[in-house]
DNA sequence: CATATATGTAGATGCTGATGGACATGACTG
DNA sequence: CAGTCATGTCCATCAGCATCTACATATATG
């Protein structure tokens, strides 16, 4: 099954595992296990939604709405200090990543936590 | 228990909930809660983890950890294509955050998922 | 000890993204 | 319709970070 696959001339020595006792893998197997991961479906939302959080203040909105269930965009603009235009900003990548919905009710707009936001909130 | 607070003057207005349906809060209500959430132990960590996995080929790495147990370094070069400064900063990130364990033999170094990362990966 | 290999570190560079000021849009109110 | 308020958009600026080159360290091996 796990069939030894022997390094071609010409790639670097020190990216073959010698020994053969935990791997017997070479370079082209792991760009392959590499392109396949990236090719996923699942990966580049997935790197949309933690690059979503990766910011402290989305962090805090994200936070904030996991424990108020719902808040306009002028109450988060009050909670991080921010000006309207980051903050505008900022729920946009929340959206945009699928964490967080909106819902426009007159002048106000309120965002909560989207239900397929499956992410470990503080 | 809900009790009706309102705005002291010189408070911008629009950032007072009107109607009080919904909400009865003001700014120094929501500056508390940014400040408690913010204060908790849990955020830093928290976002140490994201920030750490918000980066692509980190979260590749993370991924392949995942799924192959452990690796080592120039194997995680080979499956990124980076030269070895940036696997070693990479890999550095990962383990600050907590989300990795680093494990020396001889020459080589290995690297496995740390129990306690409770991220959902790609 | 000399050499090869694997990894760490320092510093320079370039790019992405966070931020806010200015202006625009849209909705309520008199 | 005029004014106020909440929010969006454009754009310039600036900081943080990903990346690489060059050099250093450590370990195995002859």
């Amino acid at each position: 099954m796990m069939t030894r696959t022997r390094v071609e001339d010409g790639l670097p020595e020190r990216l073959v595992r010698l020994g053969g006792r935990e791997s017997d893998c070479c370079v082209p197997e792991y760009q392959r296990i590499a392109k396949e991961v990236r090719s996923s479906a699942a990966f580049p939302s997935a790197l949309r939604r933690v690059k979503a959080l990766s910011d402290e203040n989305r962090l805090l909105a994200a936070s904030l709405l996991q424990r108020r269930g719902e808040l306009c965009a002028c109450e988060i603009q009050a909670a991080t200090g921010l000006t309207h235009p980051t903050v505008s900003h900022h729920m946009g990548v929340l959206v945009a990543a699928g964490l967080v919905r909106s819902r426009r009710k007159g002048k106000w707009l309120y965002y909560r936590l989207s239900n397929d936001s499956r992410m470990p909130l503080p």
